[in-house]
RNA sequence: GGGUAGGUACCGAAGCGGUCAAACGGGGCAGACUGUAAAUCUGCUGGCUAUGCCUUCGAAGGUUCGAAUCCUUCCCUGCCCA
């Protein structure tokens, strides 16, 4: 086991916010493994690498011998996390909640070491509860606590409206650091509150409090909005990798520096050209979740882009109902499972995006001629070749 | 419970009897330019094999030749008061 001094630095670095450096030492002098906390709510059934920052900081505690605890939050996916939220969340079934957290797990272990992972649900605790424990669990809190979120408070603010469920969540995550008794939690920095609450839950219950962890938040391929599912803007960590490289070289110069530090952990190149430097990012993040082969591959595909014929394309058969570009490229959309309406494929035809073997086709009732492998490039991203 | 302001397309927000598939902004998509980046400029952005047809302005009914706009009932939300 590494001295407690080399622990400490490593598990502090790329950490946005700790508190406190002086408790996590203290923890660590006493050489038991600790108790680390990650809770997540599977509220979507994919996790992408906004969510990898902080699952690798809790690989990094197993590495070092200390115990990690994830809680998939099939209760608190119930009741909606409101951080960062300008509106209630749409609440969720059951079932979606349970096949999430089953896809979750499998992929938190692509990250995480399996058999060393403590998995809890904290259904488990909060389903006992009598409405009167609910009741107690609430006396803890006072409401001011509870509004002093940034969040409540925005909304409150502008009129919108707050849902007392809302202000539970805190609380009920709160909570599971005390079932778990958690020495360390971590999340991004959007979850400070809900952590320090953790803290105060544990000092009502006797417990020493758990050590506050925050790390950076991902901005998404946006590079404004935090990575998420719902806006879109991120990368899921089980996408083909010529689909995550696609991707990773679609963000701004900024943005592929931050994601140098907080997926790769290095300072990115500064005397390298800076395409040069985003696909050796790329093949960096590429590698982690694939493999370096598979990384080398997408490489190469990138770099063949202009030249078609050395790439893989999806094959495509004209369909025989339709004859008209519009129809073609429709169908051909829907061939790639990304359906299109016809007003957009009209519009996509009309702007110049469909090309014939590098042409141009822009009259949506043209009847184009086909012969096989004829590269037909449906828009920036896409393109498939003629069966 | 009382008063009051509202519920419009992905989001914000105009419209308040016909010219409304609905201004404007954001977002998204495409084109130009580039490093297939960003920024910028331009265009598009309900559905439909489409000079027209169909569905949409909280819901259901009604008035009218004609309703997002008027009336009735209902549902939902904010704010103030209790």
């Amino acid at each position: 086991m590494k001295s407690t001094a080399e622990q400490l630095e490593i598990l502090t670095r790329g950490v946005a916010n700790i508190l406190s450096e002086k408790e996590l030492l203290k923890k660590l002098e006493r050489g038991a493994p600790l108790r680390v906390k990650l809770g997540v709510d599977p509220t979507s059934p994919d996790l992408h690498l906004g969510h990898s920052v902080v699952l690798e900081k809790l690989r990094q505690f197993q590495e070092l011998g200390h115990q990690a605890i994830l809680i998939i939050g099939d209760f608190t996916a119930q009741i909606g996390d409101p951080t960062g939220r300008s509106k209630t969340r749409p609440p969720l079934s059951r079932d979606d909640i349970l096949a999430n957290a089953k896809t979750y797990q499998e992929q938190a272990f692509r990250i995480l070491e399996k058999e060393k992972t403590e998995i809890v649900f904290n259904g488990e605790w909060f389903n006992k509860m009598s409405f009167s424990d609910v009741i107690q669990l609430n006396a803890r809190v006072t409401m001011q606590q509870m509004l002093q979120r940034e969040d409540f408070k925005n909304r409150i603010a502008n009129d919108q409206e707050v849902r007392l469920h809302e202000i539970q969540y805190p609380i009920v995550q709160g909570w599971d650091s005390v079932e778990v008794k958690a020495d360390v939690e971590l999340g991004g920095t959007d979850q400070l509150f809900n952590i320090l609450v953790g803290r105060d839950m544990q000092k009502i219950e006797g417990m020493e409090p758990q050590v506050v962890m925050c790390l950076p938040i991902l901005e998404g391929l946006d590079g404004v909005q935090k990575m998420s599912k719902s806006l879109n803007n991120y990368v899921g960590i089980t996408e083909p990798a010529e689909e995550m490289f696609g991707k990773l070289m679609s963000v701004s110069d900024e943005l592929m520096e931050r994601y140098s530090i907080l997926l790769v952990g290095e300072e990115l190149a500064t005397d390298e050209h800076p395409l040069e430097a985003k696909k050796s990012l790329a093949y960096k993040i590429v590698a982690r979740y694939h493999s370096a082969g598979a990384a080398e591959q997408a490489l190469a595909n990138w770099n063949n882009r202009g030249n078609l014929d050395e790439v893989k394309l999806p094959n495509f058969d004209p369909p025989a109902d339709r004859t008209d570009l519009c129809g073609i490229v429709q169908a051909a959309f829907a061939a790639i499972e990304e359906p299109k309406s016809g007003g957009d494929v009209r519009r996509l035809i009309q702007q110049g995006s469909i090309q014939l073997d590098g042409e141009k086709l822009t009259d949506p009732k043209f009847e184009p001629t086909f012969e096989s492998g004829n590269v037909l490039k449906l828009n920036k991203k896409r393109s498939v070749r003629i069966g």
